[in-house]
DNA sequence: TAGAACATGTAACGGGTTACATGATTTG
DNA sequence: CAAATCATGTAACCCGTTACATGTTCTA
C-alpha cells in the first residue's frame, strides 16, 4: 500500500496524458488545448485539470520540469503515463452521458408558459448558430495550413453534425410552438 | 433559518415535481417515468430520486401519502410544489453537458490502435441503433392510443435526431478508419 | 498605464455513482 | 417454489463546479 491516493485514474486525467503525447506542456496549456479540442464533448475545469496533474504527479505519470517564469510549470508524460494512457483507451469506453436542462424545459412544454419556452429556444439557438459557425472556421483553418489529424477529423464532424442536428430540432420545436 | 437544509432546489428535483404533475406517485414510479421520458438526455439514479424527494418532503414542496403494502409511499405535489417548479423552469436554461467517452477515445485516434476504435464504435453502434429503433417504436404506441403531449412530441423528436446523428457520425467514422 | 491574458492553485460544496442492505409480491 | 419485479432506502466515494486568492507579463 504505497499509493496513499485512493481514486484510480479517470477519463479526464487520461485524457491530460493523451495530451501531453503532443508535447510537454504546463496547466494553463493543458486546459486551453482541452477545451479547444474536447470541450464539445467534455467539459472541464482548470480546478479539475491542476488537481489532476497533481495526482497524475504524485503517481509517477507525469514529471514535471523546474519552475520558470511566472511560477510556470511545465508536465511531462512519462513512460508509466503513457501505458496508464494505453491501459485506460483500451477499454471499451462507457455510454455517454448528456445533461440538456433546454431540453428538460422542452419535455414540460405542457406545464411552462410557451412564449417562455420559444425565448429559451431562441436564445440557446443563437449560440448553437455562433458554436456551428466557430466549428466551421476552425476546421478550415487548421486543414489549410497543416495536415489535420484523424482524431481532430472525427471531432470536428461530430462537433458540425450534432450543431446542425440541434439547429434543426429547434426550428422544428419553434414551428411547434407556435401553434 | 427555519430550512436546515443548505442546498436549493436543482434541475433533478425540479423535474421530480414536473412530473408529479401527471398525478402522485411513489419513489419508484418516479425513477421508471423519469427515466423514459428524460433518460435520454437527463440521466438520473434511482438514489438521487430517493434523496430529493426526502428533501421535497422536508421542505413541503411534495407530500407523502401513508405507506401503503411493501412499504409503498406515494408522493403528492403540494401548492408550493408547483409554484417551485415554476419558479425553477421560469429561469434561462444552462447550457448542455455532455460527456462522451466514445468521443474522446476518437479524439485520440492518433495514439490508440485503429482496430481497437473501430471494434469500439461497432459495438456503440449497436446500442444507437437499438436506441433509435425503440423510439420509433414508442413514439407510435403512444400516438396511436393518446393524444401525445408537446412536451413529449419535442422530446422524441430530439433523441431520433440525435441518434440519426450519431449513426451517421459513426458511419463516416468507420469509414475513415478502414484506410 | 491599464487591461487582457498568462499562470497557479485551494477550499468548500453539491450532487451523481456505486455498492450495499432488506424485504414483499407477482408470475411462470 | 424460484425468479423477476416491485419497493425503499443508506453510506461512501468521486468528481465537477464555484468562489476565492495571488501575482506576472504582454500589448494597445
Amino acid at each position: 500500500m504505497t499509493n496513499k491516493n485512493p481514486h484510480k485514474l479517470n477519463a479526464t486525467a487520461a485524457s491530460l496524458l493523451g495530451f501531453l503525447h503532443e508535447g510537454s506542456m504546463t496547466g494553463w496549456d493543458l486546459v486551453a488545448l482541452a477545451d479547444n479540442r474536447i470541450g464539445n464533448f467534455w467539459n472541464l475545469t482548470k480546478s479539475q485539470v491542476y488537481r489532476e496533474l497533481q495526482w497524475l504527479a504524485e503517481n509517477g505519470l507525469v514529471e514535471t520540469g523546474p519552475r520558470g517564469p511566472r511560477e510556470k510549470r511545465v508536465f511531462k508524460l512519462t513512460p508509466d503515463g503513457k501505458s496508464a494512457f494505453s491501459d485506460w483507451f483500451s477499454k471499451e469506453p462507457a455510454e455517454e452521458i448528456i445533461r440538456y436542462p433546454l431540453l428538460l424545459s422542452a419535455s414540460f412544454a405542457d406545464y411552462i408558459a410557451p412564449a417562455a419556452l420559444r425565448d429559451f429556444i431562441k436564445t440557446h439557438r443563437c449560440t448553437h448558430t455562433a458554436r456551428l459557425e466557430k466549428y466551421k472556421k476552425d476546421l478550415l483553418v487548421q486543414t489549410r495550413h497543416s495536415n489535420i489529424s484523424t482524431g481532430q477529423a472525427l471531432t470536428f464532424s461530430f462537433g458540425i453534425r450534432y450543431e446542425e442536428m440541434v439547429l434543426q430540432w429547434m426550428d422544428e420545436a419553434l414551428e411547434h410552438l407556435e401553434k
